[in-house]
DNA sequence: AAAATAGTGTCTATTAGACAATATGTC
DNA sequence: GACATATTGTCTAATAGACACTATTTT
């Protein structure tokens, strides 16, 4: 083969909403190897003709399982970054997903942990290479695409409240949401099997129970709506 | 450096709107090289250390000037599809862009020739590597994106008519469109200054002369309309 | 009973879309 | 004038969003 290559990995940014505080978190695992051994970046691997993957989805899910023994509700491919600057080695490519985890998951392992989007956003806190970008590019497109699809609801517990699920569209969206237009969006997913009232209850501290949902994805694409959210 | 590497290349799926059917065309491009060498391919480039491109969208820019003699009115990252059966030569990637023209765009070369979309679509017209997937995927793209944006415009002569804007949106979403919608969005557009009215009029063969406008955009990213066609 | 929270019903604004009415050209 | 085509205006349907009202629980 000549010589006409490259170095190519792909990376995983995937998030979970806290389940206390209700905020989007970044999974990170801290670098075994150089460079930058030892700090907190994406996770992710190699790829190439001696690595196990036969296509690069199947290197996402290779990413996620082995790195961080997580399983995604969803998981989207958002785009590659390639230039001559992003690792020290040389020019280099990093095809980046998008995953979106159940709230409940654990992480197990002292070189993994979820650490808050917004420090990473506002770069309080800094990625290695360009995993700083590669994060505001992929809650880009979330942000994007939670204004006409069902893709909060993937970041929703097993059972979900009305209030949860407002709660991540406005994480999401990264801006506060009308109550009736989450209602009315579950009713209308629930009318096409999206979406299962399970008839349980949830007893808040105080005041009427809270019906509990049950998101059921019909397909591997999102349900999307044909209008927007945040219309004003 | 390690022999941890992959052969990368950038292609594009460039579009015109044919200036007579107003149907979709694919540039292709006769390779010279092989694998495939004579046969009718992406416009590409290889990217790595060795090319000139600080960057994937720099060599996407490269590739269709190079090989192509044109500039794209819009250009954006599709995906990128990788695996070890795409290439003859072992484990490649291929980020793929979509890229869309002037239907006034002239060609210069033998080696450079639209082609009809539907036949590539329909697979009556096979292309090597997995350059119809890529097609394909592109495709997809557009019609997803052009039932919320503006991307149609980006296909249209530089003054158009309301039924240019029409033809433009019902190739890239391939089935029919309420000509009132169109007007609409038109005139919408026009008081955010995406669109403006030339004042100049363009007489058909037989009835009332049509107006002619120019599309404006007012940054890179697309206008986003916020409501859906085709929402029955 | 009072307070708190959840859920329902009603009304408005916006825009896609259907279609009738009108304007402006050619033959 | 007859006809073809473009443009404007009117009406309907669907849904986001605001908000008042009702329901169900705890204290």
């Amino acid at each position: 083969m000549s010589t006409a290559e490259v170095l190519a990995s792909v990376d995983i940014v995937a998030l979970r909403l806290s389940p206390h505080s209700q905020r989007l978190e970044v999974l990170l695992h801290q670098r075994e190897r150089e460079p930058h051994a030892g700090q907190w970046a994406l996770p992710g691997v190699i790829v190439n003709g001696r690595t196990p993957d036969n296509s690069l989805d199947a290197a996402a899910e290779r990413a996620l399982a082995e790195k961080a023994r997580v399983q995604p509700r969803h998981l989207e491919q958002v785009g590659t970054e390639g230039n001559a600057f992003r690792d020290p080695r040389g020019w280099s490519l990093s095809t980046y997903y998008l995953a979106l985890l159940d709230p409940d998951v654990d992480v197990e392992g002292e070189h993994l942990a979820f650490h808050d989007l917004d420090s990473l956003l506002s770069r309080r806190v800094l990625l290695p290479f360009d995993h700083g970008l590669l994060v505001e590019r992929a809650v880009e497109r979330l942000a994007a695409k939670s204004v006409y699809t069902n893709l909060p609801l993937y970041l929703v517990p097993e059972r979900f409240t009305v209030l949860d699920a407002l709660a991540a569209m406005q994480a999401c969206l990264g801006q506060a949401v009308n109550g009736t237009s989450v209602r009315k969006r579950l009713e209308r997913m629930k009318g096409e099997g999206w979406v299962e009232d399970t008839g349980e209850k949830h007893q808040p501290r105080l005041g009427r129970p809270q019906q509990l949902y049950r998101h059921t994805p019909r397909e591997a694409r999102a349900f999307v709506f044909d209008r927007s959210l945040l219309a004003g």
